[in-house]
This record gives C-alpha cells, sequence and structure tokens, in this order.
DNA sequence: ACCCTATTGCTCATTACATCA
DNA sequence: AGTGATGTAATGAGCAATAGG
C-alpha cells in the first residue's frame, strides 16, 4: 500500500474528493456525508484497511464522477458467492474482489446491503406467514364461537322448559322431578362441554378437565364455576362461556360412578358395557 | 493478569444516485 | 422533459471482538 493510492485533492471542484490509485476519484460521498467528514479527524477514513488498498489495476477503469452500478455479471458472481455463505471472510473477500475487478470495500458493502435486504425479505415472509396463520386461527375462532353460542342458546331454552316443568308439573312426584332436572342439566352441561372440546380439538377425554375444575350444583339446578354465576336469560343460570368441567378430583357429587354420555343420550359405565358403543366422552359424579 | 488503544467488521439508519414508469 | 417511486451503492455511528503494547 502506498501512500499515493489515497489522498485528498483540496483544489477539486467538489471539494475534498478521495483520489485513489492512478488519481482518478473513484468516491465522491454525499454531500452531507462529505460534510460531515471534513469536519472530523477521529473517523475512519473510506478505504483505510490495507486490504482495501490496492494496485491501480482496480481502480483504473472507474469513472468516478457518478455512482456506478455494479454490472450484472458482477451481480451474478456476487449473488452465487452469497447463496454460498452470506457472511465474508478476508480471504474471500479478497478473491472476490479480484475477480470482479472491485475493491474489497465495494465487495465488503455489497454484502453488507445484501445481507440487509435478505433480512428484510425474511421479515416480510415471516409477517406473512404469521398473518395467514392468525386468519387461519382467527376463522376457526369465529367458527367455534358460533358454535358455543348455539349450543349455548340452546341449554337455556332446555332448561326453561325444565324449570317450567318442575314449576307447573301435575302428577309428578316433587322427588322425580327434581331428580330428572338434575339428570339433564347434567347432561346438558356435558353436552356443550363435550362440544367445545371437539370443536376446539382438544380431543381425548372432554370430560375431565383438571386445570378447569367446576362443580355442578345439581341441587340448585345452577352452574357453579370457579369464577362467577352466570345467570342467563329469565334469571335462569346458564353455564358461563368457555367454562371448565367438573374434574375427577372435585366433582361435586361424588357417588364416584363413571358415565359416558353420546351425542344426546346418557349412559351408566353398566349401560354402556351393555350397548357396546364407545360415547365420545367420560365423566364422573 | 489487567488496562488501554487501535483495528476490524458487523448492524442499523440514512443519504445520494440511477433507473423506470 | 419533468417527476415521483423504487432499488441500490455507499456512508457514519455505534458496538463488539481482537491484538498488541
Amino acid at each position: 500500500m502506498g501512500s499515493g493510492h489515497i489522498f485528498f485533492d483540496p483544489s477539486s471542484c467538489h471539494g475534498n474528493m478521495l483520489f485513489l490509485g492512478n488519481g482518478d476519484p473513484v468516491f465522491r460521498g454525499p454531500r452531507s456525508t462529505m460534510m460531515k467528514m471534513e469536519d472530523s479527524s477521529k473517523r475512519r477514513p473510506f478505504f483505510s484497511s490495507p486490504e482495501d488498498l490496492y494496485d491501480e489495476e482496480y481502480y483504473d477503469e472507474q469513472s468516478p464522477e457518478k455512482k456506478r452500478r455494479l454490472t450484472p455479471e458482477q451481480v451474478h458472481l456476487l449473488e452465487k458467492s452469497f447463496e454460498t455463505e452470506n457472511k465474508l471472510e478476508p480471504e474471500r473477500k479478497t478473491q472476490l474482489a479480484k475477480k470482479l475487478g472491485l475493491q474489497p470495500r465495494q465487495v465488503a458493502v455489497w454484502f453488507q446491503n445484501r445481507r440487509a435486504r435478505w433480512k428484510t425479505k425474511q421479515l416480510e415472509r415471516d409477517y406473512d406467514q404469521l398473518k395467514s396463520s392468525y386468519d387461519s386461527l382467527l376463522s376457526d375462532f369465529d367458527s367455534i364461537r358460533k358454535d358455543n353460542d348455539k349450543l349455548k342458546s340452546e341449554v337455556v331454552s332446555l332448561m326453561e322448559k325444565l324449570q317450567g316443568k318442575v314449576v307447573g308439573g301435575a302428577g309428578v312426584s316433587e322427588k322425580s322431578d327434581v331428580l330428572e332436572v338434575d339428570a339433564m342439566t347434567t347432561i346438558l352441561q356435558v353436552k356443550v362441554k363435550a362440544e367445545d372440546r371437539l370443536s376446539s380439538g382438544s380431543g381425548g377425554s372432554a370430560v375431565v378437565d383438571e386445570h378447569s375444575p367446576q362443580l355442578v350444583d345439581s341441587g340448585d339446578s345452577y352452574f357453579h364455576t370457579d369464577h362467577e354465576e352466570y345467570p342467563g336469560p329469565g334469571g335462569c343460570n346458564v353455564p358461563p362461556p368457555m367454562d371448565g368441567l367438573q374434574s375427577e378430583e372435585d366433582d361435586g357429587s361424588d357417588d364416584g360412578s363413571c358415565h359416558g354420555y353420546f351425542s344426546n343420550v346418557f349412559v351408566t359405565e353398566e349401560q354402556h358395557h351393555e350397548e357396546g358403543e364407545e360415547p365420545i366422552g367420560w365423566f364422573w359424579s
């Protein structure tokens, strides 16, 4: 590296221009940049590293007045090299620079800018992927929520019917009515939960949910949860949205018996064994 | 072993130029 | 021909790693 390879020409009509090699000014920095460079003596000078300073053959074809675009051939080779490895170790940098007739600094800059472009594209790809995933989930969620709303209104309707039957029922013993309400209430709640679980894809046992314990206070025909009672229309308490199910550990009314349920049919374990068909879920009471 | 300084290379934000519609 | 949008070469600031004194 000779000192004659880099110097400033204060007499240039462009101000302090950088000259390299045979004296051709190969770089004319941005106007504002050049202003900044003039009043800063401690900054690292452009093309200052030893390997950036080469023989005149690297610069003598440059026409320095305008910023030059790289030729398609140069870009092609750089792209191929970038595909191999997007980081540029010094050895490869000098080799590429010689091969392309560029300054090593130009090669380094091209790789830096190329990494930046790649990162931007990657961010766009990531965004598209996340958005698509989000849209899909949103669609699923809407569908599930509609199902849930439908089932809840069904529960409310049936509860109203049941309560009307209990209050105004004639010719039926009070005790058997209460038992029937209890059973129906349990079935309805289990059904809602089953639909919830099946829709959400959690699968498996739709009934036992250790993380969302819930009581079914069948004696009062109330749905109790860990959160709050959820009064439905007409003062009737209905299951709250997204409520949990009674757990094996905390099931409220624990006679320990196991029950299975089908889409609309509630059976005891004994009945299930007799019928042989597999229910869509189990719960314990 | 520790500190200081210089060097190098990176990312990031920005600027300026080239090109195209 | 003029203009705005876009792509890209190049820059400075700041940071971290490293080497050498």
